[in-house]
This record gives C-alpha cells, sequence and structure tokens, in this order.
DNA sequence: TCCAGATTAGCACTTGGTATTAATACTAAG
DNA sequence: CTTAGTATTAATACCAAGTGCTAATCTGGA
C-alpha cells in the first residue's frame, strides 16, 4: 500500500483543486493503484466525474465573463447622450460593488460612474479628468439602481477645460454630487 | 429549409459563443434540423465537440483564476499602514485600465486606489467618503506603477470626520493628489 | 427532367465514465 | 489457523456524446 487511503483521498481532493482535468486513469497512474480504486476514492468523497467537473469549472467561466464585462462597462450604462450638452447613465449596484461589512457601496464605483459620464458626454478624442470635488451624501447599497445625469457648463475655461457637473440618485433621492473639470483637445473645446 | 445553411453556421457560432454548454442534439432542436446536419455544420466551421469546448473554456477559466484575484483587489496593493498615520499602496497600470484611444489609464482608477487607500488607513468598521477634491496632474498610462501615499490630518472635525490626504507618483513625479474627508463611527473617531 | 448540393439515416467505433457483482489481498482478532 | 472485515482489483453491461464513414433522400434551379 503506497499511501493509506484515507491520506490519499484527501490528496484527491487537493489534487483535483489544482487540476480538474485530470481522467480517472491519470488519477490512478498517479497514485499507483487502480482505476476501480479511484472510482471508489471518487464515491466515497463525493468528487464528480471528469466532465462535470469541467463542466462546473466552465460554468463558473462563463458566469465571470458576464461579471467582467459588466465590470469593465458597468460604470454607467449609458442610456442618453446630448452631446456638450447632458448625459444619463444607470448603474445597479450589486454584491460585489460593497463592502462586505457594511453593505454600503465603495466610493470608487459611484465615481466611476461620473466620471465615465463626464468623459463619455464629452466624447473628444481627449478627454481628462483635471480636478474634481465629489460629495457622497447618502450610501448607496447592493439593489439600488443609481442614475446619473451630467450636465456641462456653458462657459468654457481659458485653458481648453470644461466644467460637468453630475447628480446621482436613487429613486429621486440624491446619493452622490459631482463637479468635474475636464481637459479636451478637439472639436468645441479648443 | 428554415435558415439558409450560410446563415445557421453563422449563428451557430455565435450560439455557441453564448452558451458553449449545448449538445449536438440541443443545437438541432434549435434550429430544427437533424443532428448530424449539426456536425457537419460544426465541421465545416471548424467548432469542436461539446467536451472540448468545455475544456477550453475550463481552461481559460484556470488560467484567469489568478488574474481575476488581482483584478478585484488591485486598486492598491497596500504594502504599508500604520493605523490613523498613513499608509502606502501600490498599483501598476495595464492595459484595461486605459482609454484604448489614447492609453491614458481611467480617471476612477487612481480616484479607486486614493479612496480605497483613505478608507484602509482608517480601517473603522464604517468608514466612508463624505466628500473629496481631486486633482489629476499628470496623464498615467499602461505599465506605470502608482505609488499612493496616504496621511491623515491630525484634526479631527466635529462630526465625526476625518481628513485623509493622499498624493499619487508614478516615479517620484506627481501625478495625482486627493483630499478625502471620511466619515467614521468607531474607535479613535467618535 | 436531371443534377448538385443540402440534408438525413444508419452503423461501427471511441472516451470517460456509472453501476453492479465477484474475486482477491491484507490485515486483526479469536 | 481460521475468520471477519476492509481495501483493492477485475469483469461486465450500460450510457452520453461524440467521430468517421457510407448511403439514401430531398429539393431547387438550368
Amino acid at each position: 500500500m503506497r499511501v493509506p487511503k484515507q491520506e490519499r483521498q484527501q490528496l484527491l481532493v487537493t489534487l483535483l483543486k489544482e487540476d480538474p482535468f485530470l481522467t480517472d486513469e491519470d488519477i490512478a497512474r498517479h497514485f499507483s493503484v487502480s482505476i476501480q480504486t479511484v472510482r471508489l476514492d471518487r464515491l466515497e468523497c463525493h468528487i464528480p466525474e471528469l466532465r462535470e467537473r469541467l463542466k462546473s469549472v466552465a460554468s463558473q467561466q462563463m458566469l465571470g465573463t458576464v461579471k467582467s464585462m459588466q465590470a469593465e462597462e458597468i460604470f454607467g450604462e449609458i442610456i442618453d447622450v446630448e452631446l456638450d450638452d447632458k448625459a444619463i447613465s444607470i448603474f445597479d449596484v450589486q454584491d460585489v460593488h460593497v463592502f462586505k461589512r457594511n453593505g454600503i457601496a465603495r466610493g470608487h464605483h459611484l465615481f466611476a460612474q461620473a466620471n465615465s459620464l463626464a468623459v463619455a458626454v464629452l466624447d473628444d478624442d481627449l478627454a481628462l479628468t483635471v480636478r474634481s470635488s465629489l460629495h457622497f451624501q447618502k450610501p448607496v447599497r447592493a439593489g439600488d439602481r443609481v442614475v446619473s445625469r451630467a450636465t456641462v457648463r456653458k462657459e468654457t475655461l481659458k485653458n481648453k477645460s470644461t466644467v460637468v457637473d453630475v447628480l446621482s440618485t436613487v429613486e429621486s433621492d440624491p446619493v452622490f454630487s459631482g463637479e468635474f473639470q475636464m481637459y479636451r483637445t478637439t472639436k468645441k473645446g479648443g
């Protein structure tokens, strides 16, 4: 007996956690036991077969892709834009956006939504945030739908920059406001 | 003929991109054709069978686990903290953090790093950003390593809030500075 | 009408299993 | 030594989801 049964089964669990792609045959070779033994081991440890393992790993990937696709672009699903005038975006706050400790949305997500919107409403080749001042007025929680409204101030500053005001609300309740001084190079700005 | 062959094959590609878990039988039902037709389609389009698809999706997941772990927490890998005094974090800017158009880092990542650091240096059960003013001083690009330094102002405001100053630099060059007024409930703050 | 391409059917074979039953090996206790 | 009990191995039938191949059928257009 190379390795006692119990130890082997524990090793099996960690082995498959690291590499779920192993067939029973691979595993059998790895432990120098028969395929049947491996199957008994899996049975006792409630470890599913290769295909089921891959299925579950793959499904996590699919869940992940949706999330990460959102995660990249979610900071404002922009639903309306009038260039150089105003724009609106919505952001559905999910569990991943909040502090585990108190369930309140991390500030940078609200900032990201507002900032992205400020960039989008100008839509220049190069629109960068230079300065901004923010006010986090009320905590936002998972499940809240944050609606951001950006308005571009008509006065253009001397140095190629524009000011965008953003107000974010949850059910008409202001939760965040920010003033973004944006630098721009092309179009109406220069 | 429900859908002409070519169109069906194109649809097949996008269908399996969205849901790689479909068996040939599922697909056959979906297009109202025979399983054999589906197999010919896959053959012509070089689409591998279900198991191979899952294998490749799963392997991407295994590669991705490491990356996504980083990706979630990346907004400041905090390398030093002295509670209620100062803290330092680093943030390696990657391609995903920059605008495709001009290669400049999106502002909210810099904000996220600074804001996270401001939260971390206080480390209260409830530390929230109330107000902040920011200055994006210099564009940051992929490959840059942003070092953020947070310092807690000693004067505590009347209303349970504290001010944290954050300065971010790339190779000693200031790129971002921010002032964060933080609300806190427990410990030294109340 | 006839033909080519598209579609469908049928069969043998492959992988990586499940499920079950039986045989063997290796102890530990009486 | 025998016997019970566990661990291991073997053998068999079966399944899902395919591949590969051949053959038949449909179907639209010159």
